[in-house]
DNA sequence: AACAGTCTCAACCGCCTCGAG
DNA sequence: TCTCGAGGCGGTTGAGACTGT
């Protein structure tokens, strides 16, 4: 297949775009619309392709978008659907762009690339498989503050690191076990045309586990603050901290007030793991009744034979990592002295 | 003040899918 | 059914900003 190359042009423009340029683009846009953006360059007066004009327009000038620094809430939402990056292939960025309002996919893709992945890496996380970077590295690294055989005193706010190795690690196992469901009778270009049909199905299936979590994600920073509290005032995992932590964690429960309105912490819902399975087979339930559960993006999106469960298992997992390492995406952001106490 | 190293993110590149003809 | 162009995607680059020495 021959295809014109688009970018390729005598006398095309590259790299920064001037103002003059861009209130161009902008006038034309504003009198014609988004539509024919191969003409666009010619009829606007510049000397640019029209996907350079595209790109321009949706990632920058367009009128809606949101720019400058992530929420707490936002960042939750492309840490959890980073857990999904081994099992789609496409649209991920998109996907989870179309979850946050006014980002576009070129933003989240470079914030996850920039800062978060960064923050993987620098505990000691592959932010591809999300296992441990090699077999001499026990695991991610885990603050003191979470070193059972560490008693000594650590200075409450300041976290150090030890390798300790975590008593459960975030999808490492969960996600090997999600396979495409061919049967023993398929020929290998068969499988290879399913292959492809699924990685669609798995797309829209993350996609709609995705508009769970997303539905909420106003409230996600709350339900997850809360369920760490909830979390560390249970016997099991208050034996294993020192008393510092203690102390420290009446600090985070302080700290919450400013960042929240009061929430009950026993009310089972705001364990995160199971506010989320809830939140799944309530809107599975709605599903079945033919409820009018707002599915804000993929209302259109048919039924997928991706076995749920299993996301569902690695989300739990990743999720249930998180409240045991509350710090875990933070401990580079030394100025980030909030987000250390969620 | 000057330089070097690092970081950020807008922009580009090449490939892919979809839909019109 | 096939071809081809438009639009869309993820990966990557590199200029400018920032930081440390």
């Amino acid at each position: 297949m021959s295809k014109r190359l688009c970018c390729i042009g005598e006398g095309l423009k590259k790299g920064a775009w001037t103002i003059e340029e861009d209130k161009k683009l902008i006038s034309y846009i504003h009198d014609h619309g988004e539509v024919g953006w191969r003409d666009i360059p010619e009829k606007a007066g510049l000397k640019r392709c029209g996907k350079s004009c595209r790109l321009r327009w949706t990632n920058y000038l367009k009128p809606d978008i949101k720019r400058g620094e992530f929420s707490y809430e936002e960042e939750q939402i492309i840490n959890l659907s980073s857990c999904f990056m081994p099992l789609v292939a496409i649209s991920t960025w998109s996907v989870i762009a179309r979850h946050l309002p006014k980002r576009t996919d070129n933003e989240v893709k470079n914030y996850w690339n920039t800062h978060l992945k960064k923050r993987l890496i620098d505990n000691g996380i592959d932010p591809v498989t999300h296992k441990p970077l090699d077999s001499s590295n026990p695991g991610p690294a885990v603050p003191k503050k979470f070193d059972c055989q560490d008693k000594s005193n650590p200075d409450e706010h300041s976290v150090q690191w030890s390798s300790t190795t975590p008593a459960s690690l975030p999808l490492s196992s969960t996600f090997s076990s999600v396979k495409p469901k061919i049967s023993s009778g398929e020929t290998q270009i068969e499988s290879g045309f399913l292959r492809c049909k699924k990685r669609f199905e798995r797309s829209s299936s993350t996609s709609r586990l995705l508009n769970k979590v997303a539905a909420r994600a106003s409230s996600i920073g709350n339900i997850l603050s809360t369920s760490i509290e909830g979390t560390l005032s249970s016997p099991a995992s208050s034996s294993c901290l020192p008393d510092s932590f203690s102390q420290s964690s009446e600090h985070m429960i302080d700290n919450k007030e400013d960042l929240s309105t009061s929430i009950d912490i026993n009310i089972p819902e705001y364990d995160f793991p199971q506010f989320l399975e809830q939140f799944i087979n309530d809107d599975d339930e709605a599903e079945n009744t033919g409820g009018s559960n707002q599915d804000l993006l993929m209302s259109d999106v048919p039924s997928t034979f991706v076995d749920e469960d299993d996301i569902i298992g690695d989300i739990t997992s990743w999720s249930t990592y998180l409240l045991d390492h509350p710090n875990f995406m933070y401990e580079s952001d030394q100025d980030s002295e909030e987000k250390n106490f969620l």
